[in-house]
DNA sequence: AGAAAAAGAGAGCACTGCTCTTGACGTGCT
DNA sequence: AGCACGTCAAGAGCAGTGCTCTCTTTTTCT
């Protein structure tokens, strides 16, 4: 059933069409990625890549977990590379990798973070993948041991969050101070979509140093230390 | 030359597209708008389309100038509701309000601060209203002269911000207040933007309470009082 | 009522995702 | 060696898209 030439044939194959439509996503965007101008670029029939690929959907998704495990491993490497430094420092610098990694892949930022694909629903491979980057947050903020404040006012009523699923990723932080890693991670993300998605032309000059500042401010209200 | 019975009919036809299209992008995204399908449910050529909208860009556009003003007149509203009201109570108001909108109005909310249409740049006309959100959350913070801090270690460095024209919009705040002023903003549309995408499935149970605490702990931070 | 202007219809081009059939190739088993 | 099976590529074809063109109908104005 299984012979290994084939196998290896497929898996080769399979790589070189993925790599190609990510670059026509880099191009033109996700939303108007053909799989016939995938083959046409290929120099081969648009049928022939059904084979690998049942349908277009299909191709979307893998492109979606690459780009997820790639984001993924900018922020571990950002948290493994700032062990020992600042808490607040580590932060910025976990934001900063992920704006440069969003930066110079628009598009498959685009692509996880974007307008969903209508009918398309992303199926259970994606959200392991998806996990690593509020895990990445997590990993900085979580050594930070900051001083226990309420999350708005009052703190936050339980039944807010699901801890349960939440303790696994983000590790033992009290609700209130696992909502506002959740805040801050939300925040990084408008940040980052505003100015990548040019909704800062005409107010913000400086994007990196507004970004930077602003994450700070995040982190300082979060009760981290430089 | 302006004859006003054709005028008027032609404003009207107009206007039954639109709502035609706003429907269409309600149920199936603004990705898959099509103008045939805009002409076939109105039982038209596609074709006589053609003589209202150049192309399918400009009524794209159209509906994303029509979604702006349409939320940018809830976040007024909302403004004005809450005159005299605690400023954090106003900010959360105007947050909800603005949730509110999104969630009923998904596809719009998508057309106007999701992924950029590739090859499609937003016109002149789409930054005037655009900017009425903003300036909504300006009049809520800028009524609340809230105490100088600095906005990161240090404070924002003069040149980052276009504060001439950020000024017409946002009022006269001094240049940290209106940093964190967009801070606000960005972290409003992120937390809003990974509720609506599903970014918070498994995590987020009761989204409403989540973002009612999260936007006042921003406020708060932002030195606003209950 | 008749001329002018506007609106609509329909065919057509080039493109898309996707399916189905047909023929060729390589592999492994007897 | 020969045969059968699974894999692969190609091509035709369906239904849909944006958009343009020409031609006809309707509406409006004088």
């Amino acid at each position: 059933m299984a012979s290994p030439k084939v196998e290896q044939n497929r898996a080769a194959k399979i790589a070189a069409i993925k790599q190609q439509a990510r670059t026509l996503v880099a191009e033109r965007g996700a939303a108007s990625l053909s799989l016939r101008e995938v083959a046409r670029v290929m120099e081969q029939t648009s049928s022939a890549l059904y084979r690998y690929f049942p349908n277009r959907d299909v191709l979307l998704t893998a492109l979606i977990v690459d780009a997820y495990n790639d984001l993924g491993a900018v922020a571990e490497a950002s948290v493994a590379a700032s062990i020992g430094h600042p808490p607040l420092d580590r932060l910025v610098a976990l934001a900063c990798a992920i704006r440069e990694w969003a930066r110079s892949n628009m598009h498959e930022y685009a692509l996880i973070f974007g307008t969903p694909i209508p009918n398309y629903v992303a199926p259970e491979a994606t959200i392991a993948p998806a996990a690593r980057i509020p895990c990445a947050f997590a990993a900085t903020l979580g050594s930070a041991t900051p001083p226990h404040r309420d999350f708005g006012p009052g703190g936050l009523p339980s039944g807010t969050l699901d801890l349960d699923a939440l303790s696994v990723v983000l590790g033992d932080l009290d609700p209130d101070a696992t909502a506002r890693a959740l805040l801050i991670w939300s925040s990084v993300f408008g940040l980052l979509t505003f100015e990548l998605f040019g909704h800062f032309v005409g107010s913000v000059e400086n994007a990196e140093t507004f970004f930077r500042h602003a994450v700070a401010d995040l982190g300082i209200q979060f009760g981290l230390e430089a």
